[in-house]
DNA sequence: GTAGGATCTCTAGCGACTAGAGGTTCAAGA
DNA sequence: TCTTGAACCTCTAGTCGCTAGAGATCCTAC
C-alpha cells in the first residue's frame, strides 16, 4: 500500500487530478490511514494508468467511465467499447480536417506580412477584418 | 442601429456570446435606446466579425484583444500582429501533429476488435490497460 | 520530541461560453 | 390607444478537466 503521492510518481497523474477523479466517480474511494490519508495498491494503479493513457488518447472523462463500466463487466459484448473507439477517432480525424484548414488560411495570412509594415496597412489585420478572402470552409 | 438580435443574425454570434464579449472588454459598451437596449452600427459589427473570424481560426479572446488594441493603433509597427499570427500557426501545426499520433494509435486499437466479442477479451479495452503497445509518442 | 514535507478538505478560478430565472421593452396589429 | 408576445435586460450558475491556494493535520526521520 502506497500514497498518493507515490502513486501520482508511478502513472504521471498529478495528485489533485487524483483526487478529483476519485471525486468525481472515476476512481472508486480509497482505502485510509488511521489519519484519513488515502492508501493504494497495485490494480488501483494500473486502473489510473487505464485513464490516464484514455486521456492521452483524447477520451472524455465520460467516454472513460463508459469503459470502465464494460472493464467491470467482462461478459457483455465489447461492441460498445468498439463504438466509442470509433467514435473518437472519427472525431480526431474530424479535428484534423478543420485544423489543417485553419492552418492553410494562417499560413496565407502569416506569409502576406513580414512584419516591417505599420498596423494601419498590416496584411494580418487586414485579412482578420475581411473573411472574404479566404479560401477554405474553415468558419 | 440595429438591436443585438440583428447584430446576432448579421455576424452569426450568438446573443449572450455578443454580451460576453462586451463584458470581457472585447467590445466597447454600447449604445442604449431610452429603454436600456443595446444599438449597433456598422462600424461594430464589422469589429464583432474580426473577432469572430480570429475566433474561428483559432486565437484565444486574449490574442485578440492584442490585436483590436493594434487596430487601433494604425501608426504602430505590425511586427506584434505577425508574431501573433506566426505563434498561433505553430500551435495548430503542434496541435496537428499531436492528433495525427493520436489517430494512428486509435485506428490501430479501433481495427483490432470488430465488435463481436465480449468486453473480457476486447482487444479496445487491452489497449486502453497498456500504454507498452503504443507505437507513437503520443502520451 | 520536533521539524518539515506530504497529506487532508474546502473553495475558487481558468477559458469561452451556455442555460435559465424573472423582469422589462419594443413593434406590430386591432 | 391598447394589447400581445417576441425580443430584450441583468444576474447567477453550470459546463469540462483540471489547477491553485488556504489552513489544518499527519507521517517519518532524526
Amino acid at each position: 500500500m502506497f500514497s498518493i503521492g507515490e502513486l501520482s510518481r508511478q502513472t504521471g497523474v498529478k495528485v489533485p487530478t487524483i483526487r478529483y477523479y476519485e471525486q468525481s466517480g472515476l476512481l472508486e474511494a480509497a482505502a485510509r490511514t488511521d489519519g484519513n490519508q488515502r492508501r493504494y495498491g497495485a490494480g488501483e494503479a494500473e486502473k489510473l494508468a487505464f485513464i490516464r493513457h484514455a486521456r492521452d488518447l483524447g477520451f472524455s472523462l465520460e467516454a472513460i467511465r463508459a469503459l470502465i463500466e464494460l472493464q467491470g463487466h467482462p461478459d457483455r459484448s465489447c461492441a460498445e467499447a468498439n463504438a466509442i473507439a470509433r467514435g473518437q477517432l472519427a472525431e480526431v480525424a474530424d479535428r484534423i480536417r478543420r485544423l489543417q484548414a485553419l492552418e492553410g488560411e494562417l499560413q496565407r495570412i502569416a506569409e502576406g506580412c513580414d512584419g516591417d509594415g505599420r498596423a494601419g496597412s498590416c496584411y494580418v489585420l487586414r485579412s482578420l477584418a475581411d473573411h472574404g478572402q479566404c479560401r477554405g470552409d474553415h468558419g
